[in-house]
RNA sequence: GGCAUCGUGGCCGAGUGGCUAGGCACAGCUCUGCAAAAGCUUGUACAGCGGUUCGAAUCCGCUCGAUGCCUCCA
């Protein structure tokens, strides 16, 4: 009944470095955590291939029958400018900037990032919890980590000892640093520091009198510290052990590790059965990052209006350039690259459509059950969404062949095909086909069937200025005219 | 400086011991009034040097180059 159980799916595990196969921890269901974003400014590109690709797991899971529940967080405190835990409070600085609210800022960003998400065509995770939300439990956490002797408390303030942590666990197994490295390897700290060593990490960050963001606790008024609130949020939600955590590369340390160790020193458990990473997008071969200023936004790609890029792209179209690179391989942004996917992007979409066109046979050239089952294959083997792309290309010719009468299909079979398209193009890889409105659409169809008609007459009175002309004038509307053995049809560019 | 990762045909991007990835671009052909679209055909690429092997783009070593993390970052 259940697909999975037919398809072995195999992940490669950032914490073992190898491919494995996949067994969630109790069958049938899947525990996923994936760290999402800071709401302090407009999401980039970048941050939306991270849950792009995420986003892809999550529908292939649900496809193969999994029960999922699908925890991304929304960070709107406790982000410290820097690992000194010397910094300020992202959101609190970033509110002063603006005068406004802090869950001002917060609100807004969050809405822009729902509102981002949406035209990517993303399914919304099950539960998508905040920070603030959960203080409390953040502040049980750091009680236990307190009481396993893992942590200190200096000047309302309570760090992770990372150095006592070590002495029993392994800290640095998931980014194969060893500490004894990081030691040898730490720059001298400016600021005088009130940590017993510049590994250790605040859990818990005094208040002082202006900052604005603070909840009480047992150490006095603070705000918790960055890498807490992801141990806080999923063990509430998936469990002491789970089985996917997710997030971008640029996590793995100190942010991912850190999370382990928290979860370790007060659970006595590892957390995650399986770490994935997503890769970066870069940008001119750097990567995308807020700080630096080296960023694309979605909207400035869906608009046209950068300077990078010759024209505006759909975000089905940004969609499918980004899975036809593999999710954990780096990806650069181009504008030649965008130009090559819209086209490829247009070759599919055209071939759904003709695929309800087609006629049927009494025999198949085109063995579509072992082909399907190649389209599993691909994503069985980590998600390859490349080539499962390069599968559904080779789809594409059959449908073609059979469209010029070169090859003959069984009702059974393209019936089989369009299901196989429906399921990977539409609900794996979350493309959509730009759509337009059902009324729209009778009506295009009817003003293009009259203009297909009066093209035709002309051509067939030889009066080809005039059926140039009208194929000229909508070649330049975007309505591109495709003259076949049956007739003329036309599609929207 | 430390720890990683990567370097594939004009471009993007899979693969990873022997068998065509795919997309885009280019060229030829079929179709067409001419085009476009679609189809067919063609390109024999894996940074360099050395080693292992019957055989390496794929494993090992070195060199060169790029990127990431080590500081907030998806």
């Amino acid at each position: 009944m259940h697909l999975y159980k037919n398809q072995q799916l195999r992940v490669y595990n950032s914490l073992t470095g190898k491919k494995e196969d996949f067994e969630p921890i109790n069958e049938g269901h899947i525990g996923m955590y994936v760290c999402g974003p800071t709401v302090y400014s407009n999401v980039h590109l970048g941050n939306c291939r991270t849950f792009m690709s995420f986003d892809m797991m999550f529908r292939y899971f649900k496809h193969l029958g999994y029960k999922v529940r699908y925890v991304r967080n929304i960070t709107d405190a406790g982000h410290l400018e820097n690992d000194a835990d010397e910094g300020e409070d992202k959101i609190a600085k970033k509110a002063k900037l603006e005068q406004i609210e802090p869950m001002e800022v917060v609100q807004r960003y969050t809405v822009d990032f729902h509102n981002t998400l949406r035209q990517f065509n993303f399914l919304p995770p099950s539960i998508e919890p905040t920070a603030t939300g959960h203080i409390i439990e953040q502040i049980e956490i750091i009680k236990g980590i307190l009481a396993k002797g893992f942590a200190y408390e200096i000047n309302g303030s309570v760090y992770f000892d990372v150095q006592e942590f070590n002495k029993e666990h392994d800290y640095g197994k998931l980014s194969g640093r060893k500490l004894e490295d990081m030691i040898a390897n730490t720059r001298e700290l400016t600021a005088q520091s009130e940590k017993k060593n510049p590994q250790d990490f605040a859990l818990w960050k005094k208040a002082d009198e202006h900052h604005i963001m603070r909840w009480p606790s047992p150490w006095g008024d603070g705000f918790p510290g960055w890498h807490l609130e992801c141990t806080a949020m999923s063990t509430k939600y998936l469990g002491e052990t789970f089985d996917i955590h997710g997030g971008g590369m640029d996590l793995k340390f100190p942010h991912h590790e850190c999370e382990i160790a928290q979860a370790e020193a007060c659970c006595d458990k590892s957390p995650v059965k399986y770490w994935l990473h997503a890769n970066m997008l870069t940008l001119n071969g750097k990567k995308m990052s807020k700080s630096t200023g080296n960023n694309v936004y979605p909207h400035e790609i869906f608009s046209g209006n950068n300077d990078l890029l010759s024209k505006a792209y759909a975000p089905a179209v940004v969609r499918f350039f980004m899975m036809q690179a593999h999710y954990s391989s780096i990806l650069d942004l181009s504008d030649d690259a965008l130009q090559a996917s819209e086209k490829g992007y247009h070759r599919l979409m055209d071939a759904i459509s003709v695929l309800g066109k087609l006629d049927t046979g009494t025999t198949s050239d085109f063995d579509v059950q072992a082909w399907q089952q190649k389209c599993y294959n691909a994503m069985n083997d980590d998600f390859n969404t490349p080539i499962l792309i390069a599968q559904l290309f080779d789809a594409v010719k059959h449908i073609n062949q059979v469209k010029e009468g070169k090859e003959s299909i069984t009702q059974q079979d393209l019936d089989l095909l369009s299901d196989t398209f429906q399921i990977f193009v539409h609900d794996v890889l979350g493309i959509e086909h730009v759509a337009q409105s059902n009324e729209d659409s009778n009506t295009l169809s009817g003003v293009m069937d009259l203009l297909i008609d009066l093209r035709n007459q002309a051509r067939a009175n030889k009066d080809f200025e005039t059926s140039d002309k009208i194929r000229d004038e909508l070649t330049n509307l975007g309505i591109q005219l495709k003259d076949g053995k049956d007739g003329t049809t036309f599609s929207l560019k």
